[in-house]
DNA sequence: CTGCAGTGTCATGGA
DNA sequence: CTTCCATGACACTGC
């Protein structure tokens, strides 16, 4: 480029990890009661807060305070609004996280349509409560919320590693009278449409369009993806469940996206409110599972979107805000109300950065709390989402990581980027690993892991991606696998600088991310080979068929030329009977020397054309 | 066992 | 010079 281009160009740099970081400081802010200009009081307890933070995420704020300018404040909520529904709006307003348990997901729904919280209902509640409080009632309903390999997991509960304290929990859970309450109430479709708002409604109807709408096959676009198609059942395609729900149903889309394993050896989670005799043929719908061949995708804890967040925990450790380290995954323990008191417990915070070295993988099953597991539980027994065990066995791990991976190939980007949930693989492998393999080993809790822990049972594509990953956590990496790949030039150096690493750590990074770069471009290149050996087959069958369109008609102008000959051969025939003359009288020579392209006597053969450039005189019979 | 398809990786060259 | 990208070639795996 000149420099007279430089000189009048304009660039742009936008950073990956500033607007988290101010989120999190006026978190930070907020939790040190500074700057906070707005008192928000609900029931007895009372909430500091800024205010341009409430207006930007509530209606309700955002009237409350335009007129008011002065300090100090205070906003009095109405009687609907709960401390305990508020207390976590007011924490994803800050950290765009929501936690929430069975309990209280319709209080805090509640909340947010009477504070009108913006972003949640059509990506969180929509999606949550029906699965929440369905998946308890009716797993073996044909409905879409099969997933086709639930009947893998099912007797799985026994064996996994939170089977006990799952349903423990899950019984603990419901022992809470609030609980029992809700559950009742929920476990009724109708009493859900009577209590519920319109959005569960929405919901329902969303998901009978899930069933009914037909799609495209997205699958049959390209030969590439034929693997991709026969494991979609060589009837429904990933993009036949996720394509169509564009909006109502974001969330759930994608979450269905995930894949399923089709592995007999993968169980089912049995919920403690799953009828055990359930027919698992019921549970054998392709729909939900358009991904047969793949395996479930570990998603119990992080599919909270309160909890673990790779985003965030990249930004995070990018941020560099070691002064809050948060709480480990180690203690993960504490009840998820402690978490709401202000400790951010959240697991994938553990990422905060290189400062914070408290590792994810002292995450124990065993130390989750009740509330926790039984999150875990819940939304890991959504057949739809083929949530996969976080106990799952070795195999079915393996299975899913490396088939994730596969999945994640498609070049659908790297994940769905609209589903707060699964936007949290990365930290639910991680999770996974920490908590099932990795609890004594000293892996980097940074790493996000798409490994599963036997690379002997990977297939092509995990097992490069298992042996990168189990060498980045021998290297203690301060991040992500991923991140190495996805960030730009620049965004990439600058983690490089932000993070001091050793020559073998930068040697290993740079491999990886020319490794990934390369594997990335390998596919685009395949795809454009493929795509341009189908559009030369196209092309070859147009020219076929054109071809054949110009041989026809060819021929249809020989018979027709055929015919005028035969005319005129009559014609002259005619003319010298008639007027009795020789044929040299009628076809001159002058003539044929004039108009030497004129056609022969009409009694010799009038094909070819080009034969006849010198005609000659017909003969008499 | 063989062939094929799909994939990751390396080497190389151009931008 | 470094980095990125495209692509051919090779090895490997699963079917």
């Amino acid at each position: 480029m000149s420099l007279e281009s430089c000189r009048t160009s304009v660039f742009t740099f936008q950073s990956s990890v500033h607007s988290s970081h101010v989120l999190r400081c006026l978190n930070e802010q907020r939790q040190k009661d500074l700057l906070c200009d707005v008192t928000v009081a609900v029931e007895s307890q009372s909430f500091r807060a800024h205010r341009s933070i409430l207006a930007s995420c509530s209606d309700y704020f955002s009237a409350r305070m335009s007129s008011h300018t002065g300090q100090g404040l205070v906003i009095n909520l109405p009687e609907e609004v709960t401390a305990e529904g508020f207390e976590p709006l007011l924490q994803f307003a800050y950290t765009s996280k929501l936690l929430f348990t069975k309990e209280n997901v319709l209080e805090i729904r509640n909340c947010a349509t009477v504070l009108g919280f913006k972003n949640l209902d059509k990506a969180c509640f929509d999606f949550l409560l029906p699965k929440f409080f369905d998946s308890s009632k009716n797993s073996s309903k044909g409905s879409r919320k099969q997933c086709c390999k639930t009947k893998c997991w099912r007797s799985q509960a026994e064996s996994s590693f939170k089977g006990d304290d799952a349903d423990e929990a899950q019984e603990t859970s419901l022992v809470s009278p609030c609980a029992t309450l809700e559950k009742k109430e929920l476990s009724s479709p109708n009493k859900i449409g009577e209590n519920a708002e319109s959005q569960t409604e929405t919901h329902v109807e969303t998901e009978q369009e899930l069933e009914t709408e037909s799609r495209p096959d997205y699958s049959l676009l390209c030969p590439k993806y034929r693997k991709f198609q026969l494991a979609c059942g060589k009837g429904s395609s990933y993009m036949d469940t996720c394509a169509p729900e564009a909006e109502n149903t974001n969330s759930a889309c994608l979450l269905n996206c995930l894949p399923c394993s089709s592995s007999g050896d993968c169980k089912a989670v049995v919920t403690s409110k799953d009828p055990p005799g359930d027919d698992v043929k019921d549970a054998v719908t392709p729909f939900c599972c358009p991904l047969g061949k793949q395996a479930p995708t570990e998603t119990p804890l992080s599919l909270c979107p309160g909890q673990a967040s790779v985003q965030f925990c990249r930004e995070a450790a990018e941020a560099s805000c070691p002064a809050t380290a948060p709480a480990t995954a180690g203690e993960g323990g504490e009840s998820l109300a402690a978490r709401l008191k202000g400790k951010e417990a959240i697991i994938s915070d553990c990422c905060t950065g290189p400062a914070c070295p408290s590792p994810c993988s002292t995450l124990r099953a065993d130390q989750r709390s009740t509330v926790e597991i039984e999150v875990a539980n819940q939304l890991t027994s959504w057949p739809d989402v083929c949530g996969p065990r976080a106990s799952a066995s070795a195999p079915d791990t393996t299975r899913r990581t490396s088939e994730m991976h596969w999945l994640r190939q498609l070049e659908l980007g790297p994940r769905p980027v609209d589903c707060p949930f699964l936007r949290d693989l990365d930290a639910v492998d991680a999770q996974v690993r920490g908590s099932e393999k990795l609890l004594l080993s000293a892996e980097s809790p940074y790493i996000s892991m798409l490994s599963g822990e036997d690379s002997d049972s990977f297939d092509t594509e995990g097992d490069s991606e298992s042996y990168t990953n189990e060498r980045a956590s021998e290297m203690q990496l301060p991040f992500s696998v991923d991140r190495i790949a996805s960030l730009s030039r620049n965004d990439f150096q600058q983690m490089l600088k932000t993070h001091s690493l050793t020559r073998e750590q930068l040697d290993f990074v740079h491999d990886v991310r020319r490794r990934s770069k390369n594997r990335i471009a390998a596919r685009r290149c395949r795809k454009r080979k493929l795509d341009c050996i189908h559009n030369l087959e196209c092309e070859i069958e147009r020219l076929r068929s054109e071809k054949e369109k110009l041989t026809a008609e060819k021929r249809q102008l020989d018979q027709l030329k055929l015919k005028t000959w035969q005319s005129y051969s009559g014609l002259y025939e005619r003319l010298c009977t008639e007027a009795n003359l020789q044929p040299e009288q009628v076809w001159p020579p002058m003539l044929l020397s004039v108009s030497p392209s004129l056609p022969p006597a009409p009694l010799w053969n009038p094909l070819p054309l080009e034969s006849t450039a010198k005609p000659r005189a017909p003969q008499v019979h």
